[in-house]
DNA sequence: TCTGGGGTCCTAGGACCC
DNA sequence: TCTGGGGTCCTAGGACCC
């Protein structure tokens, strides 16, 4: 039998808020709350926002008010700085293993199996130790045999001031594991969602030892392949692999609630035009193009009173493209045929799919060349200045500048790391 | 006034084929 | 008892993740 594998899974504490606080000494000891797009959601809170109740996901105009008479701080989502840092935090971690996998903006599987001869504890405090100190961030590391198990350890480094931010299952003995589990609502299993939990806990298994007790052949009759695999994950035996290289979109979407309502529909093709650019964009880096482009619009399905109108329409494009202008004509010509005017549109958006390798694009059936060449260049010239310049210094026309639906940001912190204008400044006195 | 955005994978069911 | 059976492709929808 093959020898146990050892994941790690390093997870940044309230990734945003301590972005946020890192740059702005102000904020130390302050409630910290970071907004999703358009300031509307509570996507992430420091230490003290937690411990006065501000719960995840909740409507920032709902609480507010109540928040604000309790000093808390709320910033817009300042994802130029949240990119860079996590980076650094990357960065930091590449040099504890070759074998590592960024699974998001603030988390990445470490695969330590060839560190076993190594007290994994003792190097697990190496690596919080030098995130600590060389980005600045705090960082909580959870140890296990399969990635499930890895992030059931960092909940408990998280949740349980005992472990001191490190907790290696591995070195638990079997009754302490069967208790710790036995606290443990089966929600907090990575793939174990709302939906779930409830139709587990109807089932009489509502803990993460029960679930680890129950039978995966039954699980897979009862739910899906992925709830049996996460049965055996939980018993040890790795089922999912470590992605150190992130495989290619197969989409690529951008869309965005609007500031204010919009009606009309110039607005809505300004809008479309600003997705599709940059989605394209993402869409060249990856050095494919597109076979299919689909448009979505929308009212705002939280108002039930007022008129409900909702279009999606998937155009697929005879030659697959990689154009921005191509594709932004595209855009308007399903946006003409769906939009209904007297409607109060509240968000829009594009999706790009089939995506394929530019390399393996064919002529069409007219034997036409599939990509005009020099229309190919100039997309590639204004790629490579929006990128020595920054993003939007050269951009299709159609993507305009009316205001109507641009997002709300009105709380946002500078770029303190990504913007020469927004460097902090040191004081020493 | 005000409720995010971007992804993946799986399943079920229908159409179609031999 | 049993009304053929099984494969593929596509789409829509559901579930999950951060």
């Amino acid at each position: 039998m093959a020898e146990a594998r050892r994941f790690a899974l390093v997870d940044c504490n309230n990734f945003y808020a301590s972005c946020e606080k890192l740059f702005a000494p102000t904020l130390a000891g302050r409630p910290v709350v970071v907004l999703s797009n358009n300031d509307g959601c509570v996507v992430a809170r420091s230490a003290e926002a937690k411990a006065i109740g501000i719960a995840m996901g909740v409507p920032w105009f709902k609480i507010a008010a109540t928040a604000e008479s309790q000093g808390v701080v709320a910033l817009s989502s300042n994802y130029a700085l949240y990119a860079d840092m996590s980076n650094r935090v990357v960065e930091v971690l590449s040099a504890f293993t070759p074998d590592l996998e960024v699974y998001s903006i603030d988390e990445s599987f470490l695969d330590l199996s060839g560190f076993r001869h190594l007290d994994l504890v003792t190097y697990a405090c190496q690596i919080r130790k030098r995130v600590a100190r060389w980005v600045g961030l705090p960082v909580c590391v959870g140890i296990g045999p399969t990635k499930t198990l890895a992030k059931l350890a960092n909940h408990f480094a998280k949740k349980r001031p005992s472990f001191e931010g490190v907790c290696d299952l591995m070195s638990l003995d079997e009754p302490t594991l069967a208790h710790l589990f036995s606290e443990t609502p089966v929600d907090e299993v990575w793939g174990v969602g709302r939906r779930i939990a409830t139709r587990l806990s109807e089932m009489g298994i509502e803990t993460v030892e029960a679930l680890r007790r129950s039978d995966p052949v039954w699980i897979r009759e009862q739910f899906s392949v992925v709830l049996s695999r996460t049965v055996r994950e939980l018993n040890g035996a790795s089922c999912l692999s470590l992605e150190a290289v992130t495989p290619p979109k197969q989409q690529i979407m951008a869309s965005r609630s609007f500031g204010s309502l919009v009606f009309d529909v110039e607005d809505l093709r300004e809008a479309l035009a600003h997705h599709v650019s940059r989605a394209a964009e993402k869409l060249r880096f990856q050095g494919d193009e597109a076979g299919a482009l689909t448009v979505m619009i929308r009212t705002n399905a939280f108002k039930p009173a007022e008129p409900q109108y909702q279009r999606t329409v998937t155009l697929p494009l005879a030659t697959p493209t990689s154009d921005t202008l191509h594709l932004i004509a595209v855009a308007h010509r399903i946006l003409d045929d769906i939009f209904r005017p007297g409607f109060a549109y509240h968000k829009a958006g594009i999706m790009l799919s089939e995506l394929r390798p530019t390399t393996a694009q064919q002529a069409n059936l007219f034997g036409l060349p599939p990509q005009d060449a020099r229309r190919q260049a100039a997309m590639l010239a204004m790629d490579e200045i929006n990128r020595k310049w920054g993003r939007g210094t050269v951009r299709a026309s159609a993507a305009g500048h009316r205001a109507g639906w641009q997002m709300r940001r009105d709380r946002l912190s500078p770029a303190y790391t990504t913007s020469w204008s927004d460097l902090p400044t040191a004081l020493a006195l």
